[in-house]
DNA sequence: AAACGATATGCATATTTTTACACCTCGAAA
DNA sequence: TTTCGAGGTGTAAAAATATGCATATCGTTT
């Protein structure tokens, strides 16, 4: 899920994770969240998206329903029932966050990039004390 | 640890978090080991910055060998013995890793908010499709 | 050489997070 | 009206993390 690091001397990687929260703290979007959401809008169903992301049905679920709560707007339409038992696709609302999301996970990408090369830069000069 | 989260609509925070890693990926440097050698540096004991960071001494010193481990240097020169009991203080690598650390965290934090406040934009507006 | 207190370490016990699994619900299509 | 398979949900098991506790080690100071 988490971007392939980058490295500096000592085979040293740099990593990131961010995240979305409500008021409370209780309750978050995750980066994995956000894959699962953009495997069911490629998918089409929740099921289906889980096993991609390679998590159970039940965290996928969950995960869901965690984000729907603190968001207080439905993400996912869900239709049960049917020959096919059901599929699901993204709401409008939730089709803009993931744009957004997405926009500004690139943005991070590039800033991380920038900074830690300056980052690479500072490891090979000397410590101002000693 | 994490920084505060800034808020948007719905009463949405953003949060994240940075680390280091070595080549395979066991073993991090994160936020609260940096903390907690800031600390160190400032109270010349890791059973001292352990309470002040609010984490049990075997955690510390688990993290503190962790990193040892994944950098190949020593962070710590670590003094046992003597009326005192003992004491640490950072090496000059640990001095240089840690500055070098901090500007990159103020680079971060200085991108996360213009990167944020894009984001907080475009969940404004109306999603592309419906 | 005895004492003191922080470093050092194993291990058993929480705590948190994720998975596994059972079982029910739904409703269009056969 | 029966069937089918995804949606939906509780709960136990498992895995990953963190904590607590006991205990040994070290070496300067007294």
């Amino acid at each position: 899920m988490d971007k392939p690091p980058r490295q500096t001397k000592h085979e040293l990687f740099l990593n990131y994770k961010i995240w979305l929260s409500g008021l409370t703290g209780n309750g978050r979007i995750s980066d994995t969240t956000f894959a699962l959401l953009a495997k069911i809008k490629e998918l089409g169903s929740i099921k289906l998206a889980a096993q991609a992301c390679d998590i159970s049905y039940r965290k996928a679920w969950g995960d869901i329903e965690e984000a729907e709560k603190m968001l207080e707007y439905q993400l996912i339409d869900k239709q049960r029932g049917g020959k096919d038992g059901g599929h699901s696709q993204l709401t409008p609302a939730c089709l803009k966050l993931l744009e957004a999301y997405d926009a500004l996970h690139q943005k991070f990408d590039d800033s991380v990039e920038a900074a830690f090369e300056d980052f690479r830069k500072a490891m090979l000069t000397k410590p101002t004390s000693e």
